[in-house]
DNA sequence: ATATCATATAACAATATAGTTATATGAAAA
DNA sequence: TTTTCATATAACTATATTGTTATATGATAT
């Protein structure tokens, strides 16, 4: 039941290739930091946080800190256009590279 | 099976409003004139004309000629994800103006 | 307290996109 | 063939977005 403008307002965030990498990674892995996210997709730091802004703004991601480290999650509320975007990210997961782990957190 | 890029290139084409209400409105009457999209959603012919290529680029609408007149439809040929942006958007039709029907055409 | 680490934000330049105005194309009517 | 109509494209300005560099914030460790 999602409204033309809600349609328009989550591909505009889908509309990027780092993001939708972004939110392949979040997905694949559960969960991660930015630090993760950075050296995996090989992305700078200022980058990445600023396309994690727009991805919670969509309501795509959500986040948590833990100690120094902010770690980012798919948003488990999302309505069914936004899972059915999911599944087609998910379906290509395999485009990306292992991930870097942090060994810190 | 849908790759990141095409996810991305699908939905940057999603990504404005007056784009989606094209497809909205192609979606509701089947198929329009490219005078009908620019008298019922009140857009120049310009920049309508514009935005079909940009649909039609991103596989979304196709086009034929009937005479003077362009008759765009949808593509019939879909993929899964695109499908379900479709039914999206159908559930927000009424979202739309009545169609100022061409009288020519 | 000071230093360090992880992340976020600000400020900026480069590029892309939206939207407008003028003009070109191509078909049908006169 | 000239005119008219419907649409497409070109050229342009305004605005938005991307991506970078520098700096701020806020938590932990020393």
């Amino acid at each position: 039941m999602a409204k033309i403008d809600e349609i328009t307002a989550l591909c505009k965030a889908l509309s990027d290739m780092n993001r939708v990498r972004i939110i392949a990674l979040v997905a694949r892995e559960g969960s991660v930091c930015v630090c993760e996210l950075c050296d995996t997709l090989e992305l700078s730091q200022p980058f990445v946080s600023r396309h994690l802004k727009q991805l919670k703004a969509a309501g795509i991601l959500v986040s948590h800190k833990e100690g120094k480290w902010a770690v980012y999650t798919l948003n488990q509320h999302a309505d069914t256009f936004l899972k059915c975007v999911l599944d087609e990210i998910r379906s290509d997961e395999n485009a990306l590279p292992p991930l870097c782990a942090c060994d810190r957190c």
